[in-house]
Formats: C-alpha cells, sequence, structure tokens
RNA sequence: GCAGGAGUGGCGGAAUGGCAGACGCAUCAGACUCAAAAUCUGACGUAGGUGACUAUGUGUGGGUUCAAGUCCCAUCUCCUGCACCA
C-alpha cells in the first residue's frame, strides 16, 4: 500500500520546484498564447472563493495550452486608483498610496495560494507614475488628435455635499453618502469622443469570438438606428427647427411636435400668453433629477404657443415642450405621430391634440383609436402622394425621397454618448491640460510626463465641486508650456477606466520607458488570446477598452484594433440563497481554510465541479469533499499499481482513449464542471478494472496523470515523478484519442416497442440492420403482439419495433 | 414594456432527437471496529408489488416524430440586461 495522500507535503515541495525551475518558458520558438484575467481592485477585504473561480479558470486553461506546446502569458496587475482607498483616506487619513500598497501585498500572498503560471515579472499597477505616465500619454494623443474635448455638461450634483457624483454614485435618485436628493448642475467636464468610433465598435463585433450576450449588449448599447432628419419652418421665424426620426413614413400623421426643456430654440419659441409657463416648466426640468424623469408615470409638457409648418404638406403643427424628449439624443426635437407611437399618443390624449392614422391596420382605419399602431406593415392612408404605398417600403424609401426634396437628409443616429472623462476626485490620474489664458487649452509637453498627483493635506472634497487639487496653489500655478505665461492646471482627473482601458498592452513590456510598449513586443505577444472575467463589465469596460485598442491602432502604436479575441465570463459564486458573498451579510467563504483541510488542488477542482462556469453557483463546502476523495483514490490507484507488471489490455486501452476524449471534448467546449465529473467517473472504471484485471498498465495510468496536470497541478507533478519521470508533466504533450482503440466491438442497444424500452440486447457493431432486428425479435418475442408495421435500427443507438 | 437566459430527484447538476437522472453532496443499510472517524460495498424520482417487474415522470397545455428534457406553437414562473433613444 502506498503511503496516504499528504496534500501539504506534496504542495509545499511542488511550490518550491515550480519556483526554482519554472515549467512555462519562453524558449522564443514556440507559439504564444496570451490568457489573460480581469485584473482585481485591491481592496482591503482580501479573496473569497468567488474571486478564486475565474482565476482557477483562466489557470486551467493557460495550463492546457502550455501542454498543447504554447508559451503561456499569463500575467496579473492591480487596477489600483479608485474610490474605496480615497474614502479610507477621507476618514483615517492615510494615504491611499499606503492603504493600496498594503492591500496588494496582502492580495498578492493569497492570489498565490491558486498556484497559477502568474508571471510576476509582468506585474503592472495603474497608481504607478511609471504606469500612469501612458495613461495621460493616450489622453494627450487624444486631445491632440481631437478627441478629448471640454463641455459644459449637466451633471449628478449633491446639493449637501456641494459635489458632483457619477452616475454609479446615484442611488435610487439620492446621494449614495448622505441621502440628499440629487438634482443637476452644468459643470465642465472633459468628455473623449467615443461617439466617433460607434460605428467601427459595432461592426467589429461581427469578427470576435465573444458570447452573443456581450455583443449585444454592446450593440443595443450603440444603439445604432436608421431614419431621417426633417426639417420644419417656424411660422413667423427665420430658423427652422430639425426633428430625427426612424419613421419619416408616417410624416403625414405628425399632429404636433415636441422639443427637449432643454433645447437651445425651447424659451424663445414663448409667446408673451406662454412666457410664464414655459419658464416655469423649462426650471423645473432643470432641477428635476433623471430618475425623477424616467418615473414620472403621466406625461407632462407645455404649450409655447408657436407652431411649425410640416414641410411635406403645409400642414400647422404645435410646438410643445416635454421632458419625455431627451435632450442629448437625435437633435433633441421630435415630430410627433400619436397614431403610431404609444408615447405621443399618450401625450396627444392627455393635451387633446388631434390623431391622424396614416398607416391602415388589417387594411382599414380604426375607428376609435385606444392605443397607437406601432407596426410599420400596412397601406399608406391619409398620405397625399404616398398613399397606397406600403408602410414597410416607404419607411426604407423616404429618408432618400425626402432628401432628394430638399426638406430633410436620410441619417442614422446612435444611442452612444461621448464618455465623461473627469472626475472631481483626488484618487486618479490628474488630467495632463494647462489652462492658458492665451493660447486656452494646452497638454502637458509628453516629455514631462508622468505628471505626478501631488500630495495633499485633505483628501475631503473642496465645497466647490472641484477636485482637491484645486486647493494646491503651487500644483495649480504653473506656466504655459507654449507661450510662457502664467496658466493654471487642469484639477480633474481621470475614471477609473483610464487604467483598465490598455493595462493589457502594458504587461508584455512593462518595463518600457520610452513607449508604452515597443512595436516589436505588440507584434509578437499581442492581441490577447482569451480574456476571462465576470460579466459586469459586458459594457463599460469592455467597450471602453475595444476604443482604446482601436485609437492606438489608429496612431500606429500596435497593428491590431481588437484587444480581446476571444472572451469568457465566468458566473458569480454566492452564498446560501444566492445571495451575493460580502462583509456585512456575513457569508464570505474564504479558500484559507480549505486550503488547509483539503489543499489547493481539491479547492481547484471544485471552484470547477460546482456548476457549469458560465452560470453563477451557490457556495456549499460540504461538496469539496467529493473531490478530496476522488483525489485520494487517484492516489492510491496510482500508486498501488505503478508496479504491478500489468500489461496493457483491450479494456485498459479502450478505457484510456475514452478517457482522452471525453476529458478533451468537454475542455475544449469550455465544460469544466463536467470534464471533473468525467474525472471521478473513469476513475471509478480503472479502479474496478485495476482490481480485475490485478493491476493496470503503466501508460494508462501515466496518460491520467497528464490529463489531470492543468487542475490539480500538484498531485499530478508528484505522481508523474513517482512513475519515474524527471521532467515536469507540464512539458508532456497534451494526449491524443485514437479513434479506432476505442471502438467497442459489441454494443448494449435498448429494444423498444412502441418507443417503450423492453429488453437490452448486446449486438456487434458490424451487425447488418436484419442481424440486429432479428436479435431484437427475439429478446422480445413473448411480448410481440399485433402486426408489426415498422422496424427501425439505429446502429450503435436503437432497435424500435412499431407495432399495431 | 423590450431583449436575452433558465425551469430535470432532498440538493448541485448530466444527457450529438435514441434506455432521463451520469458525476457528486446529503440520507439509509451492510462490512471493518470494543466504539467512533476514515475507508469499502450496496440502496436511493414517485406510486403499486415479497419479487423479477408494472405504471408514471424533465414548470403547464397542445403539436411534429417510430422515438421529445431536447424540435415547433401557446402559456406560467424566475433571473439578467436595457428602459420615454422618437
Amino acid at each position: 500500500m502506498a503511503a496516504p495522500f499528504n496534500h501539504r507535503a506534496v504542495e509545499e515541495k511542488w511550490r518550491k520546484n515550480w519556483e526554482a525551475k519554472p515549467v512555462n518558458v519562453n524558449d522564443g520558438k514556440k507559439p504564444k498564447y496570451y490568457c489573460l484575467d480581469m485584473f482585481p481592485y485591491p481592496s482591503g477585504n482580501g479573496l473569497h472563493v468567488g474571486h478564486w473561480r475565474g482565476y482557477v479558470i483562466s489557470d486551467v486553461w493557460s495550463r492546457y495550452k502550455l501542454m498543447q506546446g504554447y508559451y503561456i502569458i499569463h500575467p496579473m496587475g492591480w487596477d489600483a486608483f479608485g474610490l474605496p482607498a480615497e474614502n479610507y483616506a477621507i476618514k483615517m487619513g492615510v494615504h491611499p498610496a499606503k492603504s493600496t500598497a498594503a492591500n496588494v501585498a496582502n492580495i498578492k500572498k493569497q492570489i498565490n495560494d491558486i498556484a497559477a503560471l502568474y508571471d510576476w515579472d509582468m506585474e503592472v499597477n495603474t497608481t504607478d507614475p511609471e504606469f500612469y505616465k501612458w495613461t495621460q500619454w493616450i489622453f494627450v494623443k487624444m486631445f491632440k488628435e481631437g478627441l478629448a474635448y471640454e463641455k459644459e455638461f449637466p451633471i449628478n450634483w449633491c446639493p449637501s455635499c456641494k459635489t458632483g457624483l457619477a452616475n454609479e454614485e446615484v442611488v435610487n435618485g439620492c446621494c449614495e453618502r448622505c441621502g440628499a436628493t440629487v438634482t443637476k448642475k452644468n459643470l465642465r467636464q472633459w468628455m473623449l469622443k467615443i461617439t466617433a468610433y460607434a460605428e467601427r465598435l459595432l461592426k467589429d463585433l461581427e469578427k470576435l469570438d465573444w458570447p452573443e450576450k456581450v455583443k449585444k449588449m454592446q450593440s443595443d448599447w450603440i444603439g445604432k438606428s436608421y431614419g431621417a432628419e426633417v426639417d420644419f419652418p417656424v411660422e413667423g421665424r427665420e430658423e427652422k427647427i430639425t426633428v430625427y426620426t426612424t419613421r419619416p413614413d408616417t410624416l403625414y400623421g405628425a399632429t404636433f411636435m415636441v422639443l427637449a426643456p432643454e433645447h437651445k430654440l425651447a424659451a424663445s419659441l414663448a409667446t408673451e400668453e406662454t412666457k410664464e409657463a414655459v419658464d416655469k416648466y423649462i426650471f423645473d426640468a432643470s432641477v428635476k433629477s433623471n430618475v425623477d424623469r424616467l418615473q414620472d408615470k403621466e406625461k407632462t409638457g407645455v404649450f409655447t404657443g408657436t407652431y411649425a409648418i410640416n414641410p411635406l404638406n403645409g400642414a400647422r403643427v404645435p410646438i410643445w415642450l416635454s421632458d419625455y424628449v431627451l435632450a442629448d439624443y437625435g437633435t433633441g426635437a421630435i415630430m410627433c405621430v400619436p397614431a403610431h407611437d404609444d408615447r405621443d399618443f399618450e401625450f396627444a390624449t392627455k393635451f387633446n391634440i388631434p390623431i391622424i392614422q396614416v398607416i391602415a391596420k388589417d387594411g382599414k382605419e380604426i375607428e376609435n383609436m385606444t392605443e397607437a399602431y406601432t407596426e410599420a406593415s400596412g397601406v399608406m392612408i391619409n398620405s397625399g402622394e404616398w398613399n397606397g404605398m406600403e408602410s414597410a417600403v416607404l419607411k426604407k424609401e423616404a429618408p432618400l425621397m425626402i432628401e432628394k426634396r430638399g426638406l430633410g437628409r436620410k441619417t442614422v443616429n446612435y444611442k452612444l454618448r461621448d464618455w465623461v472623462f473627469s472626475r472631481q476626485r483626488y484618487w486618479g490620474e490628474p488630467i495632463p491640460i494647462i489652462h492658458c489664458p492665451h493660447c486656452g487649452n494646452v497638454p502637458v509637453p509628453e516629455e514631462e510626463l508622468p505628471l505626478r498627483l501631488p500630495e495633499v493635506e485633505s483628501y475631503q472634497p473642496t465645497g466647490t465641486g472641484e477636485s482637491p487639487l484645486a486647493a494646491i496653489d503651487e500644483w495649480v500655478n504653473t506656466t504655459c508650456p507654449v507661450c510662457g505665461a502664467p496658466a493654471k492646471r487642469e484639477t480633474n482627473t481621470m475614471p477609473q477606466w483610464a487604467g483598465s482601458s490598455w493595462y493589457f498592452l502594458r504587461y508584455v513590456d512593462n518595463h518600457n520607458s520610452q513607449e508604452l510598449v515597443s512595436r516589436e513586443k505588440a507584434d509578437k505577444y499581442l492581441p490577447v488570446d482569451m480574456y476571462i472575467g465576470g460579466v459586469e463589465h459586458a459594457v463599460l469596460h469592455l467597450l471602453y477598452s475595444r476604443f482604446y485598442t482601436k485609437f492606438l491602432h489608429d496612431i500606429g502604436a500596435v497593428d491590431f484594433d481588437e484587444p480581446f479575441t476571444k472572451l469568457f465570463n465566468q458566473g458569480m459564486i454566492t452564498g446560501k440563497n444566492g445571495i451575493k458573498m460580502s462583509k456585512s451579510k456575513g457569508n464570505v467563504v474564504s479558500p484559507d481554510d480549505l486550503i488547509r483541510d483539503y489543499g489547493c488542488d481539491a479547492l481547484r477542482m471544485y471552484e470547477l465541479f460546482v456548476g457549469p462556469p458560465e452560470l453563477d453557483a451557490e457556495w456549499d463546502d460540504r461538496g469539496i469533499e467529493g473531490v478530496a476523495r476522488f483525489l485520494k483514490r487517484f492516489w492510491n490507484l496510482v500508486l498501488d499499481n505503478k508496479d504491478s507488471g500489468v500489461k496493457e489490455t483491450k479494456e485498459s486501452l479502450k478505457l484510456r482513449h475514452q478517457m482522452v476524449h471525453d476529458i478533451t471534448t468537454r475542455l475544449d467546449a469550455f465544460s469544466l464542471n463536467t470534464v471533473i465529473s468525467g474525472f471521478m467517473e473513469s476513475n471509478n472504471k480503472l479502479i474496478d478494472l485495476a482490481k480485475k484485471q490485478g493491476g493496470m498498465d503503466k501508460e494508462t495510468l501515466e496518460t491520467a496523470v497528464t490529463l489531470l496536470a492543468p487542475f490539480a497541478p500538484h498531485i499530478s507533478e508528484e505522481l508523474w515523478e513517482q512513475l519515474g519521470h524527471e521532467e515536469t508533466v507540464f512539458a508532456h504533450g497534451w494526449p491524443k484519442a485514437d479513434a479506432e482503440s476505442m471502438k467497442d466491438e459489441e454494443k448494449e442497444i435498448a429494444v423498444q416497442i412502441n418507443g417503450k424500452t423492453r429488453a437490452v440486447v448486446n449486438i456487434s457493431v458490424n451487425a447488418t440492420k436484419e442481424e440486429a432486428i432479428a436479435a431484437g425479435k427475439a429478446a422480445v418475442a413473448d411480448r410481440l403482439e399485433g402486426n408489426l408495421v415498422k422496424e427501425i435500427y439505429v446502429p450503435g443507438r436503437i432497435i424500435n419495433l412499431v407495432v399495431k
């Protein structure tokens, strides 16, 4: 009998061995495979079993690729700018850099417990000036290309804290910190013109091997629509109002027009009689929060007293203001066709505005319309020269027809907005811009980067909605790099997304002081082949990264324009009843005790066994017993039989190839939970067979150890060594299944009568249909009554006898 | 409201249209033990039968098929995302 499996001794031994002699080495000849984890925020709470899951998945995949002959790029780093460190600083007075460094050290230690292939020589940290130098450099490049610009913009404003808030910091319309109702305030903001890339960001989704769900979320977020802009003259005025519509086919049915209260003409359209009401409406809308605006069940609005002219038929169209029209989509003004739009219908009904149906439903006009008919299908009516046309056809053709007649133009629109890029916070990258009274906005010269974040005395917001940086006069006051005149620095910082939008490029050349990444290394090691992380970044981080990569491609920094070829989103590990693990809920499971009691290998395997990797899973400690038992049995199987001297048999050969085939196909399909059950099942079969044969041939044992290596690397290395190998198991190629060896001579086939199984027979795989049917009939002879009308034999699957 | 995903034993979950419930957890019984733990063997959807077995069973109702958890139609529930984008 072999000595029992002692996971602690085995794991300790191999950690040391791997440190002395790494298994993943770049010999310059092997092809690269870049397998990346979404890098973590170094929180003070440390890792729980949920964090482990993604890291285990990526490591298993990396080790599998390693055994397939690749050099693996598998780096790790820290997304370390962000609010928790800043809030901790406000509370405790500890500099964020200090608390961050402590957290990094702690989490790094915990991550090392996973025994992943991480190459710490590649480590990056977004708060390291040598890193954010390049974050700032990209911003300067964007500024020079006109993609970073300043804009006065109504942002969320907390009147109690006297500070601007990000959307994420507004919870149910209230300030996350103090609970006050959030209003709006115009603040000068830095914006990135991501909309300039909308079309490419949409189109290039096609070439990505990403979950359809994520692609769809991005494409919805970008929100492309086709339509027309139509210019409506305003009665008694020079200016025209342009509206955007995706339904130009319904133009004849436009009975009113609505402008967003923020529309630049809104106030000026009021007449003497309506002025008071209009001004009040505009003011009320300006202080109303987004949330209130969305949650208002009933539509509100005010008539300006002014009319527009429908350019197609000359009809007078009253102009209203209403906050259901968004100021920053399309033109901020819409034509309203109550007969064919739900919102317009609701508004028209409330304010007694006429409703004109222009598309026949089921071939006729609807009497007493109770809801809008929104389908673009049916024949046009009440539409002048368009009468009789098919609405769906007209919808497509109308934009060009309108354009040809000079009434407007064919247009596409996107929901995607430019990216609000500035934060009034301390703990972020300073925006490297200098405001000069003579030269305007001037970027900090590239050779002066990084622009370091200065020390401050108070991390508290200043009270004016400016970053704490604004209070440091000696930092703010500088000279203009162009004309030398006294000038002031920008005091806003970048959002946390800035560093994470490009960090994956830096890993492969993280010490380069001359370039963000050298072209040579970029060409050799990038882009990322496999990206693994949670689905919560589906639009934000993943969209921003694609935008940054496309920009860097356009300025020649890299030669690819998509950062992540393949993406996998792992599900979340939750506590009991699907409740998210959190300190306050007290349901956090730490990996530490589990590693001590069961070992790293067992925990790695259980993280996979817990459920399909793409779905959420409830953690249950008890389940780990199962994989721990499996590892013990496997250990005993190998060590008790390695010297048995038993030669390969037909059965063991078949079992071996079946095992290789099953594990490999499941692994390729990323069905990692069934890979683990596959190991358990094979192990049970091997144990039975070894018992029956009085031993097991060495090659079969070796193959099993090889297959297990990516999942349970420590025990596999130990068994591999005990099987007499000097070189690491990871230098061994991934086994291949031979279809011939897997074949059965006989197969168990169910015999059904009218689809119900009545017997099971053994049939040679080479049997003819006649032979098979005959065997089947013989097996169920006593139950065959009536007329046999059909005989079905699917080789290797089923015999079905249809009787009447 | 719109879009996407999911409903299978006590639980987590398996099933290229071909014997539903693999694998594991929990439970029960047996072996070993003075005993317990560990380990090993076996049982384990539901109903009926001493039994080999029989009937029934994948949210619900229909349909296609020799054959449906799987395909089609309808419907209910849950989860996720988006949400006045004209």
